[in-house]
RNA sequence: GUGUCUAUAGUGUAGUGGUUAGCACGCGAGAUUGUGGAUCUCGCAGCACCGGUUCAAAUCCGGUUAGACACCCCA
């Protein structure tokens, strides 16, 4: 057989699948129209099966902020891509490589925003909120973009939670948001470690730069060649180089703490008693900096404590923020301090769910508290509407109304590990009344359709007792 | 942006030149049609894409795409 005659044997084969046998929907779509749809590099959808998790991480973020008194902020997935170059600043990694910037059709030059806290910034000077009560304290939860090659736990679209509070340079503010950090997984049941350091003012960390700089010029020749590019491009940088070779030279390089002013050292040594004081366990880091250029004093970060250390990105952080004193007013608002944080939430889900699965910690299920078979027509038709009934009684009813079989439907039930199954029939219709069937025993019960809310809520209460 | 590795049903995997591409989980149907958890039977669904080498490719080669890892950097 020639080459040729087989691969059009082949084409036949594909377009008409020889299947006699009635096929699915889908598989019937499938047939007519070829074409599937990929995702965009970096991109991701968070599938029902993670619903889990996600919402209770939302849930507990949305607590933290109602007792700590933040009020959430939405801001534009869209903004002025100046507004971020402005902020974050020019140079850095997240401006020049990562920032999906683009010309909207009026040609206004638009970015996603690959973080929270400039908008946050630009919206309390445009609405001015500094003739708020201060500080001013806000949180958020949305999409960032950052246009980055993907890794585990890195995409180009991510979820972010974060708190920022405008307003108010005292030291406590800071040791509030790496408490409320620190909350945010202790709440979770995952154990994070969080990095502490201080980089100071701007003048400050420039003489910093300059001595640190002046001391790696003199061992220049014993350094890695990422490190002879931070040398000239982000000396701070030279800080958490991983390079074997380098270690030696960073072990004895000058501290950024020895070159901050009296005022912000007490300040970051106050941050350091209010953590004492808190007993949130932190890790002095002298080598912490931030990606960031509007970072002053005050910068931390949180890491998981996972045995398997490999496992999530060898850096990853699962978040960090620190204080931003100068922001405000660089960006054109009266003169206002601040601080924030924001942390990452796939790379929180994943670090979770490692930790679960290493400690055997099952995942949290959505639990019901009957499951309702119906059998025939008429049973059908009552079905739905006895489980709005119910629902409107506070009772959590699952149910499918694609299963026919109360065999297949009571499989359902079982599978759900629902406590009770209520079966509907051509019978009880008839009857006014409902099984209840109790899944562990088998026990069953006819009761009065009117009486099964009461009924069925007095057997839950047993439950009760339990937790 | 640089380098390395990988790509088989929805998931986890077997398969190193000729197989009806195998298994498990999953999903669906059933085992005297109104009763779950066990077992069994049957079914559903896959070689990422494009091209090349070869009589013959899931398997070898090239490209594309995507993912993972190490950098860069970050959440």
């Amino acid at each position: 057989m020639s080459k040729q005659k087989i691969k059009e044997k082949k084409k036949i084969v594909k377009a008409k699948p020889g299947k006699e046998k009635p096929r699915t929907d889908a598989a019937a779509a499938n047939t007519g129209n070829k074409k599937t749809y990929a995702l965009l590099r970096g991109m991701h959808d968070v599938l029902p099966r993670e619903e889990k998790y996600w919402k209770n991480f939302y849930h507990t973020a949305e607590h933290l902020a109602e007792h700590f008194q933040f009020s959430r902020i939405e801001t534009p997935l869209l903004e002025e891509a100046n507004l971020f170059i402005r902020s974050i600043g020019k140079g850095t990694d997240v401006v020049d490589k990562e920032m999906y910037v683009f010309e909207d059709r009026d040609g206004n030059k638009v970015a996603l925003r690959p973080e929270v806290t400039a908008s946050a910034v630009r919206a309390y000077i445009m609405h001015g909120m500094w003739n708020m009560t201060q500080p001013v304290k806000m949180w958020y939860w949305g999409q960032m973009f950052r246009y980055d090659r993907p890794q585990a736990g890195r995409y180009r679209q991510f979820f972010q939670v974060g708190f920022e509070t405008l307003g108010d340079a005292d030291p406590v503010v800071d040791a509030e948001l790496i408490l409320l950090a620190h909350n945010f997984y202790k709440d979770l049941g995952l154990p994070v470690e969080i990095h502490v350091n201080s980089i100071g003012l701007p003048e400050e960390r420039q003489k910093y730069k300059t001595a640190l700089v002046e001391y790696y010029r003199s061992k220049r020749s014993y350094l890695c060649d990422d490190c002879k590019q931070r040398l000239n491009k982000n000396p701070l940088r030279l800080l958490d180089c991983k390079q074997e070779r380098c270690q030696p030279v960073k072990e004895d390089a000058p501290q950024i703490i020895d070159w901050l002013e009296e005022e912000s050292k007490n300040h970051f040594m106050k941050v350091l008693e209010y953590l004492d004081e808190l007993a949130v366990p932190y890790v002095l880091r002298s080598t912490l900096v931030r990606g960031l250029d509007y970072y002053t004093r005050t910068v931390f970060e949180v890491y998981p404590v996972v045995s398997d250390v490999n496992a999530l990105g060898a850096q990853s952080a699962l978040g960090g923020g620190g204080r931003y004193d100068l922001l405000v007013q660089e960006m054109g608002g009266r003169p206002s301090p601040a601080a924030g944080f924001s942390l990452g939430i796939e790379r929180s889900v994943s670090a979770l769910k490692q930790y679960m699965d290493a400690n055997q910690i099952k995942p949290p299920v959505q639990k019901f508290d009957a499951y309702l078979a119906q059998l025939g027509d008429q049973a059908r038709r009552r079905a739905l509407k006895a489980i709005n009934d119910l629902r409107n009684s506070g009772l959590k009813i699952d149910y499918n109304f694609s299963k026919n079989s109360l065999k297949s439907q009571l499989e359902a039930a079982n599978s759900l590990q629902v406590p009770y199954a209520l079966i509907l029939g051509q019978k009880e219709v008839q009857d006014g009344t409902v099984i209840i069937r109790d899944m562990e025993s088998g026990v069953q019960e006819i009761v009065d359709q009117k009486k099964v809310e009461n009924v069925l809520k007095k057997k839950l209460s047993r439950f009760d007792d339990d937790k």
